[in-house]
DNA sequence: GTCTATACACCGATAGAC
DNA sequence: GTCTATCGGTGTATAGAC
């Protein structure tokens, strides 16, 4: 038909890769279905792609680099530090609530690259950007709270990313909302007793 | 061959499904795989099990019943509870480490059942299961110690199985021991903070 | 460059001999 | 009951016309 740049039609497959990983999960990408997806012929993926793997693999890149902080803490002076990190979790856990699918996606993603060790690189690069929005967020938080954090922030982020974890495993599981605010508060407490005042 | 009864063919079927998992993931769980590892023939499976799909439900609900505590708190009345429980959570950790694969499959079944609404009772089934043990350690640490939960221990083992899962995610990603420590000092504080003096 | 058509491997499941 | 042989379907990847 018309003639698509490579890069472009790269860009085009990813996105429809992805929608069809967040509809049906990894094991349903197919190359046919991804295809169909972006409506597409089954021989221009491999023009674009050298192989299914190949397109995982930047896939995995790709909303890794999207990926951005749904954990905004409030900066309002009036605001203690524990109820910035209350509040930002809250934030997070609404995020999960409105499309839990992404989450289950990026969950997927981890462990699709976990499993391989030529691969594992990409989930181990995955955490380090979820511990640099941690990382982000923590520090907009503490700013101008009169506080600091007694270790590196690096670690309090490295803590906060398990603390979320654990929170979207187990609500992806049992869909207890009451449960994930009891958790949020006791993480919120967790977090904020690793600063001191300044 | 030999004539072995069906529960017997089950059995064996669902051991070897179960390495061939641990070793290559469930995508690699093939009818032909398993036989090849049971040393089986083809037909044997499908005079044991209806269909592959069958033997995935009985797999996992077979880990789920097997899963038994790792984290088994010290009774000593002379340990304080926060130790206690920093203790129960070092011997899970323990186990990680020994054993990665068995969490990692663990999470790859649960992800698996809770990406089909059929399946999800079994992901619901097996985290129920993992609140009862966790239930069980902490009414057993807390046993002797001085201390009640504030809260229903249900809903303290609620909050234990988040951080354990957090636990394990960040540390099969980054395999970070240190952080890992740290992760579990301040896990300890949080549940020992939900107790209060009897 | 883009398509249709197809090669080839492997999947779950079953038929039918023994 | 247990096997070998095979069916029908789908997967990734490619050949070759346009």
């Amino acid at each position: 038909m018309t003639r698509i740049p490579a890069p472009e039609r790269r860009h085009a497959l990813i996105e429809a890769a992805l929608r069809v990983v967040a509809r049906d999960g990894i094991a349903q990408a197919t190359t046919r279905a991804i295809v169909a997806e972006a409506g597409m012929s089954l021989a221009s993926f491999h023009y674009a792609f050298e192989s299914r793997d190949e397109m995982l693999d930047e896939l995995i890149r790709t909303v890794v680099e999207r990926e951005q902080s749904a954990l905004n803490p409030p900066m309002d002076p009036g605001v203690s530090l524990r109820d910035r990190i209350a509040h930002g979790l809250h934030l997070y856990f609404d995020h999960l609530r409105a499309d839990p699918d992404h989450e289950r996606v990026m969950l997927e993603l981890t462990q699709y690259a976990l499993r391989d060790p030529e691969r594992r690189p990409l989930a181990v690069a995955q955490y380090a950007r979820y511990r640099a929005l941690a990382a982000g967020a923590l520090e907009r938080g503490i700013a101008g709270s009169g506080s600091r954090w007694r270790v590196p922030v690096e670690q309090v982020a490295q803590a906060l990313v398990a603390m979320t974890d654990g929170l979207t495993m187990t609500w992806l599981v049992d869909r207890d909302d009451a449960a994930a605010g009891r958790f949020i508060a006791a993480a919120a407490d967790t977090i904020a007793g690793m600063a001191e005042d300044a």
